[in-house]
DNA sequence: TAATAAGGTCACTAGGTCAA
DNA sequence: TTGACCTAGTGACCTTATTA
């Protein structure tokens, strides 16, 4: 469901609406209709009428139209931003984590179902009702309730920007309704750590400013909460996550793993260090921003309305949580180790280290400890812990500026990331490329004939080929539709032909791959190729069938070649 | 933060935007982004409309794509020039410098941190958030801060050029702002010291150039000016450094020590004379430049922006130098020692010279006689020491500037200029490498398996890894994250397991670096060697980590790989 | 030969357009 | 108003050129 095969998209919905994801716009997955809503909304919030539900709306693909008010809180909650977008091709690590992601979100989505039948995690009906509404249909909201890998504001907005970006201004509009929020977040299972940790992203730094914002702010929205999590997000957190922020407010539920032990690869002082997957978020256009907070306050400033939405929020929150992190910790545990992994080859940046509190560490140290490799999980937690001193070092120097400009903000998150479920559903779909050594397609591109559409759209001019893109569209998803129903739930594998298909489109691929590979392999090193195996095997559900369309694509790219490679290899 | 993990960037950040750097590019650190904005902004001016915000925008990761003009005027104040450019590996003065840098850049933003939490410098804030647009995020506001070795001119040009090498077109495009700039470069915390050195070069005549009309025009708008600042620079110098082109009118600040102490090895005339490292500049496409400078110029000729942004500015800045200064004081003196004993080695140039006053010619002495490990310690004392002396004179000269500024109050920082937790950190860091000798690893290769991204980027091609990327992300940091989390605070080592893990890289590393260091050995001298030591000392904190990382990360497939090891394991 | 940056390619998004 | 489609850029990745 979640990933609808927007090859762009990289199979994921909208996080507002929950249909197919059109791309990564302004800070989150979003469709088309809700990117355009988004930016036409944003600088024209006076079209906004209040909402006449008391902002109760639950936002999906049928109602978005019918509460505008709804449609952009829900916007702001998963992170969208005008300063959180981001231009340019998409990284690899942040594909990688996408894939990952969906991995995990189908996993969790599989296990919420059955807990459900069984009778459901503690307060499980109102939060699942929530989750819903918030994300999107099942598959978001699993997602959402597992935190989106780790992400706390309603896990989306943290997935990809490592919280997501926002600017003063957006932190306003959302804090605006942070005070209801508030309420709700003092209780017990509403606490949730906004670990963000986005693959992508453009916003290293922003988490550092608005760190240090936390540090102050924080404290009375939730005291105690790490210093990496985000203020505003921390404050407004409608499904907030365990362990995160609200920590030393309360406890964070048995039940939910501490945040950092969940996600811990994906914290954002982590990715902010590393290039391109886990950017901070943008401050841009404060000032707009600072007029559209305002506008949006406006919209939501009822107090009972953020009464009722605290209640509200906070029976979600717990019980997506429960069900998630309880299943998933073990998940959690193999990303946050590829992640720390990942991080501690990389360098560690200063950020991280600012991130990682006391708690933080502590928590990445737990996890590093328990990792089937000593010696990276260790370089993770070390990278983790460099992360998050410098973060603060920088949340520290954001907060003098933010005291010159009340609109930067930025800062990140922490990252909670969770590992997908990769044994059971990988193994489905590992079937299904006749070759399990797919390489996972890191490109975004759909390969196929599959979408044909999307991808022209943009450069058609330039490329005819039919590549990727678009997946905004139906059409081109086919492919990843594909797919996605063999990694949800589909164990069937569509047709053998388009296996075979892809397997042969994977093989050329591979081929340019091990080329590229070899030559890279004195490079990479030996190591890769186990590596690239067990990503593989993470991915295979869903990764690679992506990857074989996207590799299929026309052009092999390097990322593809060793997408490439990494499934030969498996 | 700042190390974001570039391994072949030097965990420089990008001086356009503050997000980690990809590499050298136009004449500075620049991020992929700003790089290819300004390879098809300078040749396509007319693309460029005119700001909206009179040219006041401040440029950062999140808003750099939103005002094109004020990101290439940043462009070309950070250095950045197509006559610029360079080709071919970077010497090892250049990466040596580089990583000093680092090391000073890491210790000022733990030093601004501590600073901030305190207290905050006086007028921190308001400097801070100057810092921010300028330069970027913290790491590149705390290299701001020190003047980002002794280098003025935004902290950025200055050092990488001894004054970005500029075409006359490119310094008319800076000039036309200039006037505009200038309003704002009076104030006292604008005053920056300009003075110059880049290890690497092209450059090493562009200042000269620049100094000659410093002494004219200069006086007009900075009179006292050093020499070898560039009068454009100088002029226009939108977030001015204390002592450079203001200095004369008003003190340099207390806190940044002079010029000619920072890093008289940077200076432009010694690397000239130094092989390779210091070209001039080329002066190409003047003609194009010219061209591209009247098109900036019509941008943002506006006078009354530049005196708005001369008061913006100028509060920015004042923080981020504070913290700085002070901090990196000690670190400083540091580079200070290495630069003349490299000096001494190579060939001593009449400027270095003059540069190296009795004060500094005596610490040089005093470092270069012990040597190796024992020698390392006790040259590092020794040089803390006289760095301090050499900081309470500056700070004496900077006081006199302050009285002229209220701003100041960075100064304080200066004359604390910690010393990074070298013992801590370095100890347990140099365990790392079996060997206490780990020679630095001049080269930028990514060696190990860490730094799979970062190094990659480039040489993808070599390598068909898909990897990296986007790094800037969090991942390649990861290294650096650890050196960090060790120096700052992170008291908590993670696991043993984890330790003996980096050891091991570092010892990958170190082989490296060994294989480099003979190679260089010939080039540099026999001295080279226990100079080489020495900075390994100097060094083994933050660079040995950041070194292995970014050797490791040469495959970004790298990281992907431990990632699956990880998995696997799991 | 390795390192490293310029330049090119093209994945990918912000915005704009316009039929529905 | 909405949202599918298009255009203009952006920037991640790759290739080529140049230097140590």
């Amino acid at each position: 469901m979640m990933n609808q095969d927007n090859p762009y998209a990289m199979n994921q919905t909208c996080k507002v609406c929950g249909e197919p994801a059109a791309g990564f716009h302004f800070g989150a997955f979003t469709c088309e209709g809700c990117k355009s809503f988004f930016g036409r909304s944003y600088n024209n919030l006076s079209s906004i009428s209040d909402c006449k539900n008391n902002g109760e709306c639950i936002i999906n693909k049928k109602n978005r139209t019918a509460c505008k008010a709804c449609r952009l809180k829900k916007c702001l909650m998963v992170g969208m931003s005008k300063s959180g977008s981001r231009y340019g091709r998409r990284s690899n690590w942040f594909k990688i984590h996408c894939l990952l992601q969906e991995q995990q979100q189908q996993a969790v989505a599989a296990m919420a179902a059955h807990h459900q039948q069984a009778g459901g995690p503690p307060g499980g009906a109102t939060a699942n009702g929530c989750m819903k509404s918030m994300a999107a249909p099942s598959s978001a909201a699993a997602a959402t309730a597992l935190g989106m890998l780790g992400h706390a504001t309603g896990g989306y907005a943290g997935l990809y920007g490592g919280g997501p970006a926002r600017s003063k201004e957006e932190l306003m509009m959302l804090g605006l309704d942070a005070a209801a929020y508030d309420a709700g977040i003092k209780h017990p299972s509403l606490v949730a750590s906004p670990s963000v940790s986005s693959p992508d992203s453009h916003n290293s730094d922003s988490s550092v400013e608005v760190s240090s914002k936390q540090a102050t702010d924080a404290a009375g929205a939730a005291p105690g909460r790490p210093p990496h999590l985000r203020k505003e997000l921390t404050t407004f957190l409608p499904l907030p996550f365990p362990g995160l922020g609200s920590m030393p407010v309360m406890p964070p539920p048995a039940f939910l793993p501490p945040s950092h032990l969940l996600f811990p690869g994906y914290h954002p002082a982590l990715y902010t260090h590393h290039q391109g997957l886990l950017k901070p978020t943008p401050e841009q256009q404060q000032q707009q921003a600072a007029v559209a907070a305002a506008a949006v306050q406006h919209l939501f400033n009822s107090s009972n309305a953020a009464a009722a939405s605290g209640q509200r929020y906070a029976p979600q929150l717990s019980p997506n949580h429960n069900n998630n992190s309880s299943q998933q910790s073990t998940e959690l545990s193999k990303r946050f180790y590829l992640d720390a992994v990942l991080k501690s080859q990389q360098a560690p940046s200063p950020l991280a280290t600012k991130l990682s509190t006391s708690k933080q560490d502590y928590s990445i140290s737990a996890l590093v400890t328990p990792n089937s490799e000593s010696g990276r999980e260790r370089v993770k937690s070390r990278q983790s812990n460099g992360e998050l001193e410098e973060e603060e070092q920088q949340q520290q120097e954001e907060q003098q500026q933010a005291a010159q400009q009340a609109n930067e903000e930025e800062e990140e998150d922490l990252v909670v990331s969770m590992t997908p479920p990769c044994s059971p559903a990988t193994e489905q779909q590992a079937p299904t490329p006749a070759h399990q050594d797919n390489p996972i397609d890191l490109s975004m591109k759909t390969t196929g004939s599959n979408s044909s559409s999307q991808s022209h759209r943009r450069r058609r001019s330039s490329s005819s080929n039919s590549d990727d893109d678009d997946g905004s569209d139906a059409g081109s998803s086919s492919s990843q539709a594909e797919a996605q129903s063999e990694q949800q739930e589909q164990p069937l594998h569509i047709t053998t032909a388009e296996d075979s298909a892809e397997a042969h489109n994977n093989n050329n691929n591979n081929n340019i791959n091990n080329n590229n590979n070899n030559s890279n392999k004195s490079d990479n090193e030996p190591s890769s190729e186990s590596i690239k195996r067990k990503l593989n095997a993470l991915l295979q559900e869903s990764s690679s069938q992506k990857r074989q369309r996207l590799e299929q694509c026309a052009t092999p790219t390097k990322a593809h070649a060793a997408a490439l490679d990494l499934t030969n290899k498996v």
